[in-house]
DNA sequence: GAGCGAAGCGCC
DNA sequence: AAAGGGCGCTTCGCTC
């Protein structure tokens, strides 16, 4: 019996009976609204109050008078009364910390929800609403959690409680730390015990063990190599501390974050908000962790690991089978990606300091001239209201709504006075943003905590999050330790690239997914024309311009030399490729385009109309013409499966030995791959029906990578612990370092291999093609005087 | 002085 | 080189 099955058995049946009247007790705001709420009340007969309403005694009265018992709201008045009365003393509560909250008060069920207008604001309020509405109007739908209890642990009752672990289904892990010196500060353990002879057949024991001594932590290593399963809410956070104490967790197989994301990408998913949306009687408690008393400490990390054990049965009782399928492919990616965060890279501290050195030189210069240029010493390019005044002052008033580069670029066209002073805005941002994000020192701090320089013991580290996107990218940021750098985005040039490098006695490796993105927009369209046109030999965009404008290939593009031989015309293809591959319309064409390009395409290209969005329709229609199937067909078939099942399901199959284990080839294409459930309207909105159209290709070559970096991680980092090392992901690449004998080994290839991975997908007309993205490695560069190629130790020489 | 949102900008 | 989409970090300027 599967655990899902077993615990479909075994729920817990809700103890509540149906009540009698309701209320919705809102505030002024919500009036316009309250049409869209009527239905969820599911008939219930329900008053409504938006008058403010204080004190609690006034609410009780109105109820007892009218039979309600159950209340539905927005009041933070009436909130903080509630919260006064658990012992919660506060001056005001933020109704975003408190919707899905279910107070009991004399006999009335009281549920918060957000307020009204985000019906209309945010894509999923209409059905988180509804949810948390149903807790009081609806509540035999909702089963009950498990009873909280907990302990703290110590020398009389550790061992015995140890033993009686030993029989747990599972067990839910949950750390506390300290942020200053990455200490932590106790752990949590919640147990779920099923006995099918109890009344209550699921039983949660929770226990805390303050980590304060080398007796603690020998404790915590026995608990953590537990053989039950462990369930963690964003685990890698936890696993990093535990790694760092060499504490190990082992078997950690759950994660409700991650089965949360694999199901409702597009919403929430840190414990707060999964309590509310999978338990019915919760209040808000994050902010109890603000305690200095270490006892209330430990009860509330205690609530927190029965929270996760308690949220992770109602994800398996209810996720249907694809949110599960998507767990399957995410969940495993936190090994890769823990073990990328915690290597890291190694930052050369020389090298930094004298890039940093010559960064900060080109900026003060720059920042004398503009100063000077516009007599104005204490101007402060990087403050957007005072780069507004100054476009007000130069005449461009009418585009001062932005000071971003694209405005600063529109005001630069209209003559060369503006150009000189934007220019130089321009370069001094850039080099500011080089300074302190990327090439930060300790003394940046000047009195601010913690934001001096980012290494950790002389090592750039980051975390990478398989459940950071809506997509199915890896998302980056900081790492775990509260240090770092997001590593997605370090800036391509050398200027922060030479300072980060292989650890001593390996090269640096990058291979990369070739233009991965068009070839998966191309094979998930079916569009033939496309499909040739990029993954053909001859050069993509020329293709393009010859047929968008109907002139020869060979006078855009000269294969022989490799050379563009029409630069200006191969531009506008190219541009307008870009625009129109993801559903741009020709205002926004002309906005990035710019007028200059505008008419510069229009008289290339002999046109008459004179209106630039004119041209950029034309421009666009080109576009369409030469691939009809990506509006024709992909667009509408997005639109129509959103409309149909709000979900979006990659008709994808990677031919890995991991999914082969998993799925038979054909039957897999036929339930899909990778499903993004979809709360936006792209039949009425344009913006989700951009955001919808850009995700299938994403998506798609997100997978093929995650599929990638699992292989390199099985087959080559794992049986290569001395001689390989997995760094990162970067959407489309993977970056490595390896020794001499990794390359005797020939590791780089490895990886090489490991990332073309054939595809068979099926198009939106139900073709169905094999293809495969092919992958190219960056090992080094080629010494412009001698021709030797030298091996990259730094990340710089990996272009 | 802390906290927060907006603006701007880095990557694929 | 850079549109559309996908992200996260720093600074500024404001409020509390």
């Amino acid at each position: 019996m599967s655990t899902t099955q077993l615990l479909n058995q075994l729920s817990n049946l809700p103890a509540q009976k149906p009540q009698n009247n309701a209320l919705f007790l809102g505030t002024w705001a919500d009036k316009d609204y309250l049409t869209h709420i009527k239905s969820m009340f599911s008939g219930v007969t329900t008053y409504t109050v938006c008058e403010p309403v204080k004190l609690l005694t006034q609410l009780e009265l109105y109820c007892s008078k009218r039979s309600i018992t159950r209340v539905v709201s927005t009041n933070t008045d009436i909130l903080v009364k509630l919260l006064a009365l658990e012992g919660n003393v506060k001056e005001s509560a933020a109704l975003s910390d408190y919707a899905g909250s279910l107070f009991t008060y004399r006999g009335i069920e009281i549920v918060f929800i957000d307020p009204l207008a985000q019906l209309l604001t945010v894509s999923y309020g209409r059905f988180i609403t509804q949810r948390y509405i149903s807790k009081v109007i609806n509540p035999l739908s909702w089963p009950e959690a498990t009873e909280f209890k907990w302990t703290l642990l110590s020398p009389e009752n550790i061992s015995e409680i140890y033993a009686q672990f030993h029989n747990a289904l599972v067990i839910g892990v949950d750390i506390e730390t300290v942020r200053e010196n990455c200490a932590i500060r106790c752990i949590g353990y919640s147990a779920v015990f099923i006995d099918r002879t109890d009344r209550t057949p699921i039983r949660t024991v929770s226990v805390v063990l303050p980590m304060d001594s080398d007796w603690a932590l020998a404790w915590v290593r026995k608990f953590n190599s537990l053989p039950a399963a462990k369930v963690l809410a964003n685990g890698k956070y936890d696993c990093s501390y535990l790694l760092r104490f060499n504490a190990p967790l082992t078997n950690w197989l759950w994660d409700v974050q991650h089965m949360f994301h694999s199901w409702y990408s597009e919403l929430p998913k840190d414990l707060a908000f999964l309590n509310a949306f999978f338990l019915r009687k919760v209040v808000y408690w994050k902010d109890l962790a603000e305690t200095n008393d270490i006892e209330q400490y430990c009860r509330y990390n205690a609530m927190d690991t029965w929270a996760t054990v308690n949220v992770w049965v109602q994800q398996l009782l209810q996720a249907p089978a694809w949110a599960k399928k998507n767990y399957v492919l995410e969940f495993p990616l936190v090994y890769p990606c823990l073990l990328a965060e915690m290597t890291g890279l190694k930052r050369d501290m020389g090298r930094l300091v004298s890039a940093r050195a010559d960064v900060d030189a080109k900026e003060s210069s720059s920042l004398q001239s503009l100063r000077a240029m516009i007599d104005v010493p204490s101007f402060n390019p990087g403050s957007h209201v005072q780069v507004k005044s100054l476009m007000k002052v130069l005449g461009c008033a009418d585009i001062a709504d932005s000071s971003g580069e694209k405005n600063l670029n529109k005001a630069s066209y209209r003559h060369p006075l503006n150009a000189r002073i934007f220019t130089k805005i321009l370069d001094i941002r850039g080099w500011r943003k080089l300074a302190t994000t990327y090439l930060r020192l300790d003394s940046d701090k000047e009195g601010k905590k913690e934001n001096g320089s980012k290494e950790f013991n002389g090592r750039i580290l980051y975390a990478l999050n398989p459940h950071g996107t809506d997509t199915g990218r890896l998302a980056s940021r900081e790492h775990h330790f509260w240090t770092g750098l997001q590593i997605q985005n370090i800036p391509r040039g050398p200027e922060v690239k030479q300072t980060i490098c292989a650890d001593d006695g390996f090269y640096l490796g990058e291979c990369d997914l070739e233009q991965a993105e068009s070839r998966d927009t191309a094979n998930i369209a079916g569009d033939t024309s496309l499909i040739s046109a990029v993954s053909g030999d001859r050069d993509f965009h020329s293709v393009n311009c010859s047929a968008f404008f109907g002139v020869p290939y060979e006078s855009i593009y000269d294969d022989a030399v490799g050379k563009t031989l029409n630069k200006g015309l191969r531009d506008v293809a190219k541009r307008v490729n870009h625009g129109a591959n993801y559903n741009m319309g020709a205002f926004t064409l002309v906005d990035t385009m710019g007028l200059e390009n505008i008419f510069k395409a229009r008289s290339l290209l002999n046109l008459k109309m004179t209106d630039p969005k004119k041209i950029a329709e034309y421009l666009l229609a080109q576009f369409h013409k030469t691939y009809p199937s990506i509006a024709g067909k992909y667009y509408v078939s997005v639109v129509n499966e959103i409309g149909t099942t709000s979900r979006l399901t990659s008709r994808a199959f990677h031919h890995t030995e991991y999914n082969l284990a998993h799925y038979s080839a054909v039957g897999y294409i036929e339930t899909g791959d990778w499903t993004r459930y979809c709360f936006g309207r792209p039949d009425k909105n344009k913006l989700d029906l951009n955001s919808y159209v850009a995700h299938c290709p994403q998506s798609l070559n997100a997978r093929t990578l995650n599929e990638a970096f699992l292989k390199v991680f099985y087959e080559i980092a794992l049986p290569n612990p001395e001689h390989f090392r997995l760094h990162a992901q970067i959407h489309d690449s993977i970056l490595f370092s390896y020794t001499e004998e990794g390359l005797r080994k020939n590791l780089p290839d490895k990886v090489r291999e490991a990332m073309e991975i054939p595809v068979t997908i099926r198009d939106v007309s139900g073709t169905y093609r094999d293809f495969t993205v092919p992958a190219a490695l960056k090992l080094g560069v080629k010494d412009k005087k001698t021709g030797e190629f030298i091996r990259a130790k730094y990340w710089s020489e990996t272009e």
